[in-house]
DNA sequence: AATTGGTTCTGAACCGTTACCGTCACCGCA
DNA sequence: TGCGGTGACGGTAACGGTTCAGAACCAATT
């Protein structure tokens, strides 16, 4: 015969102050401001807790009745697993959850349907702020934040009015990557990037798409390239450019043979982020290029192994980023108006870019 | 002249009820049971809410009311970053975000203060229940979890009365692995492990320290490797354990560094995870030590980069460790007894196994 | 005409706590 | 003896919702 199995109701703070004889405030007392009731009572109240099994004040009504959740939300891109393999991100949220815990602070996972648009977890987590990291523009979740009446970070996405935001100037900095590029003499690239949109395009990505991509980061890199090739007369139709829905250096590999495949006459490979990158040299190294005497190869980000493999690329200081983040988030502001925090970059020089070969070389060998 | 910001209190549902002139149930329903009242009534309810700028029935007030939260606490070890940069704990926080996600339920993680011993975030923490991910055996926020009236799923820990588990035997597949090492005929070996207790201790670590290890994973591990080496006649007391407090492939390269100019006649280095076996390798490459044949080396985890390079090793199921123990909490069991699930690990040959040389060989060269 | 059933909406209780202010006893001091 | 100050505790009203039993109304059935 089923039956129900019978689950004994926690004590509350109430049958607490019952039992004890005394008011609930006074129990709370013993709880939160010790200096409010005698050592003794204080003694008695958490003795008799212990005895009755009573687990502490309920933390969902304290942080209703304080009006302090002691967390805060963090919304990511629709994908977990694209995050949680994504070094740039990892290094985000590590940044992000130190914040959080030198505050004392919760990290709220949001968690994110990616089959249907399903908005209410935002509505429904308990936190006393958001920070968005790089998740699309048109993003309902983005929108349901902000609707929260509580404070926000953005990170990595365009400014919007009234908002923090924490982030890295990304135009700039692939410009300045660029710029080395075209100083060394090459004039004949292709692009390698992450997606640019929703929907999945494992291809060409034409220029209308660049510029009406849904994420911000890749957006802005391929804008600075596009300006700093413009300066020596490229013409930024004429690059190609080859996205990838999923961002592993798998698909970076591809996306370079398919460059390649396209155009032999290419000098170097430009990726947007240094996972790409690694697949891009390792398709190089299948096909015998050298790098970079054959075939130049950069990346974005400065993860670790980058570094380890001397790739050329841009560091961002991912880590405190997710740091700033956390503090913009916390820090008792005046909010008299929003904070923007751009962060540093640095060019790595590496081993992997080099001037192209000439016509002659190409075709004669060195 | 400084004068404090007026920050209007966003509408509650009371207030958006009076302005419509309906009750707070029929507000209350508009949100969540859209079939009891009138489509008509609801549109007006819904529209008056975003003219008012009403942001939704507050998910505090609603958590305290329904006694449910929404969310899975997460407790980690102490150092935050540790578990970060360390691939296996990853997984597993991937696999369990992503059955958290599945559920629509978001993941809290647990502040935790490495200075005080805080145990308060946990009582603070509004989730439904708990997962305790690793911790020492005699961690102060493992019995706070305890003590809070919520389900509890624990990791990789040793099993407690009354609390579901999740995770792997530890000991059988280091011994599987020893025993493969025996065959090759290897008996001087030295272990590598991870830190035993709270205290650093960067050296050997003698055989009560191994006994007496807080976490639960690298004591079982140790055993396990004792246990194989009894049944051929190794007294485990003369075999080289040293121990490293961080967890990183630098630390495991200078703890083999620390073995192989303690003993110069080891064959085999044993690791208790691949990170500190990377290490390894690295040191017996700079060494000029040629792996397999001149050293054996083995590793603990599975992770991508050992995979990579060939490492012998024991693969464990992370993720879907993350997963089982995000399905054990979420699973609207009977819970009519605790539930233990073992997953089941397996043996990777890998290339840095292999027969010791003998005496001769490695007098005089192959 | 009375009963039944369905839809739509309401009233009051409740979830478990903390904030705010008030009360009361006790003490030292003039 | 009266008085202000202080330490210890209590009462009441939120905090912002959800739930559940039922009221009111109307149409259809018996």
């Amino acid at each position: 015969m089923a039956r129900s199995i019978h689950v004994r109701r926690p004590a509350t703070l109430a049958s607490l102050a019952a039992e004890l004889g005394v008011s609930r405030t006074t129990v709370s007392n013993a709880y939160n401001r010790p200096d409010q009731l005698s050592p003794e009572l204080r003694r008695r109240v958490l003795e008799t807790a212990r005895r009755l099994g009573y687990p502490g004040p309920d933390p969902v009504a304290r942080s209703l009745r304080t009006r302090k959740a002691g967390a805060v939300g963090l919304l990511l891109t629709e994908n977990l697993s694209y995050a949680f393999r994504d070094p740039a991100a990892l290094g985000f949220l590590e940044g992000l959850a130190l914040a959080c815990e030198g505050a004392g602070q919760g990290l709220h996972l949001v968690p994110v349907n990616p089959e249907r648009e399903d908005v209410a977890a935002v509505h429904r987590a308990g936190v006393d702020g958001f920070v968005v990291y790089s998740v699309p523009d048109d993003d309902p979740h983005l929108a349901a934040v902000l609707s929260r009446p509580v404070p926000t970070v953005i990170a990595d996405q365009p400014h919007i009015e009234g908002v923090d935001r924490v982030g890295i100037d990304d135009g700039t900095a692939i410009t300045e990557l660029a710029k080395k590029l075209i100083a060394l003499g090459h004039r004949r690239i292709g692009v390698v990037c992450m997606r640019l949109a929703r929907d999945r395009n494992d291809g060409f990505a034409p220029v209308d798409r660049q510029q009406n991509a849904h994420f911000h980061v890749q957006r802005t890199r391929l804008g600075g390239l596009a300006a700093a090739f413009a300066t020596v007369g490229v013409e930024w139709a004429s690059v190609p450019v080859v996205e990838r829905f999923d961002h592993s250096s798998a698909m970076g590999a591809s996306a370079a043979a398919q460059l390649l495949d396209s155009d032999s006459q290419l000098t170097a490979l430009i990726c947007t982020s240094d996972i790409l990158a690694l697949g891009a040299l390792a398709e190089a190294r299948r096909r015998g290029l050298r790098v970079p005497q054959d075939l130049t190869v950069t990346g974005f980000d400065g993860i670790a192994e980058a570094e380890r493999v001397g790739l050329t690329t841009v560091r961002q200081p991912v880590l405190e980023k997710g740091k700033a983040a956390g503090r913009l988030l916390l820090s008792p502001s005046e909010r008299t108006r929003p904070r923007s925090i751009t962060l540093e970059t640095e060019f790595l020089t590496g081993t992997t870019a080099a001037a192209p070969r000439t016509a002659e070389e190409r075709w004669f060998g060195p």
